[in-house]
DNA sequence: TATGAATGAGATTTCATTCAT
DNA sequence: TATGAATGAAATCTCATTCAT
């Protein structure tokens, strides 16, 4: 028999459970979100959600991969348009500047987000999964930014780009987690790293 | 006639069950570890248990607390011999320095203690508790530290404590949350930031 | 697509539950009997009867409401075809004097109502919820056979209907709650009781 | 080694525990009233209590033994001065008459004695030394009444005694248990049935 | 594919009873 | 005798997953 529903109905079904399991792990953590709560969020029978996903874990799984995979999408794009690495590091930073941390959906996600990492380091295969992800993806992108800056004499070439990386995405994660305390000063921080980190990558530049 | 068991005893027993279930947050996150896990962990019955503790909940409570008091108490006397108010924000670095971020004890206290931030988000009530907890005891330790020194003439006076404080803890959980990755080069990254911090401070003091 | 299975199917079931509880009370009494009891008696599987029910309170209330209900159902029934007021008070207590006191399951029943009405007067809101169905319901049916009986010369207009309608339903409590004793001479008391009660009815009319 | 304390100590002890006892059961029903419950309203310590008692069922079956023999001694003490049997009966009545059935006290111990009814009726020893006690000694004192009463002429000495006097007590269940719903008119309930009752045993006594 | 009723292992919590002191 | 900490069986209730329709 040939499949009855096309692809895309099938596609469209999935990243609607997806987004409903977002929103349920995000107001209630994922161990304590029901699949009956994705079913009442989503209108979706149980049923049907197993039919595209074997368990809640890889429905968990699912929704982090595409999680980073979409904010990594927009930020690629965006620096696509950037004339300098100077303007790149400054539009990363503004990408950030620009969220409004105390918006529940923010912080809904930034909750889940957070809670995912440290769920995934307690399974070897998922801890090397995210590893890789993160290495690959969000660290690479850093670097690659920084190399290109020191290569066209912008930033400082002493600097160790692996270093610097990774403190960029320290930054962005130690001001991100803050935000669940509703009075932090969100702003004024990532601002004042910001001025620091870019001047560190334009300090001995000549 | 006098109580059966002395205070210590009890107080013992307290610290017996906390430690173990920390070892069991630590294990498999709060949702996932079971009172028999900590009756398992900790050879102590589930009834005894629940006579020093109300509920799984005001464990996990105690245990929070306890954390950041214990931390705190190290902290604070440590600070008193401390000459200046440079070589105190130096000795916090170096407190954080000296920490080895891979090794397994920390790395389980570092993801108990962010999952129980994550977790108490979702409480009103808790939220309040932790908000209060930060500003009064980690957010005011820095301030008073910067305060000292920018009145000494140390630091550049025109430095907002207050968000200056907040950026050091968000520095400190920024580099701290990452090292749930294994690759991760902690030293020269909160090396490089106290770098900058410290400059700051210092910049336009005179 | 339709619902799964029809409405008297889920009807059916719940009665099942409900049946199998009333067995498990009455062998046990409420504190007594576990779900597990009911699971036995019903073989119908702890997850289904949560189900349907969201806690045993609620199978115990819902079972004591749809007791008194049908009892309701059944003597407002017989009692239209009474042809006069004396008749429908002769018909109620031919009801009870019917009942045989010493068959298991009416022994059962009883135990099981009287429980329940001296578990309820322990809680404010219950207590609220059975005076008032005890007022509309059963002191009602009475008050209003009495007045039928005094407005058509048949009964003393003089008494208390709101008095002797409660004396009705005393003496039918007086007599039910005996039969737990096995030598009790149920039916003796009841015809001597009703003679009285319907002389006093018919005593000064005229 | 001879006993350190007076048979006396004991025994007021004993009364202390059953006295918390029926608090307790009263407040929460047997089966809810833990154990220490019973500790915190006697300030005696669980393991006095179980010097004392073998278990919670043996104070419990105490407490009815008292119960009982205490409401007995009473009575049957008062009926000594009455002149007549009438009087006697007259006395049983009022003494019933004369109790507030709304004062929170008597609920309560209304409660704990038709609770104990129902819950000795599910123990086959029980309800053969529930039943004998009612015979011998409930029963027995209204008979005895009846029958002082025929002999003498004062009552009609067709009535059938044992039915009549299973009929007095049907009849005080009868409106004690309707206790519980605030709202009853126990009084005049009562007096209506004691008229009718007199009026029977009186009525062909010629 | 879609549905949601059924399953039952497993979680938290309670509490009568014991027993070392 | 008195104490109350310790025990662990047993209770209620949840929820991921299955499967007949």
């Amino acid at each position: 028999m040939p499949p009855i529903v096309s692809e895309e109905y099938k596609e469209k079904k999935k990243k609607e459970i997806l987004q409903s399991a977002l929103a349920c792990f995000a107001k209630k953590g994922y161990e304590v979100a029901t699949i009956d709560d994705i079913v009442a969020q989503s209108g979706i029978s149980k049923g049907a959600i197993y039919n595209y996903f074997k368990s809640k874990d890889e429905i968990y799984l699912e929704l982090m991969t595409a999680d980073t995979d979409d904010t990594m999408e927009v930020l690629k794009n965006n620096l696509l348009t950037c004339k300098s690495s100077l303007e790149k590091i400054k539009y990363l930073f503004k990408e950030y500047s620009s969220i409004n941390p105390f918006e529940k959906v923010n912080i809904d996600k930034a909750i889940v987000h957070y809670e995912f990492r440290l769920h995934s380091s307690r399974d070897e295969e998922l801890v090397e999964i995210m590893k890789k992800r993160r290495e690959h993806i969000f660290l690479e992108l850093i670097t690659s930014i920084i190399k290109e800056g020191q290569e066209s004499g912008e930033f400082d070439s002493s600097l160790d780009r692996y270093v610097y990386a990774n403190m960029f995405w320290s930054i962005i994660d130690g001001v991100t987690i803050q935000t669940v305390y509703k009075s932090y000063p969100y702003h004024s921080v990532l601002s004042e790293l910001q001025t620091m980190f870019i001047g560190k990558l334009l300090s001995g530049k000549n």
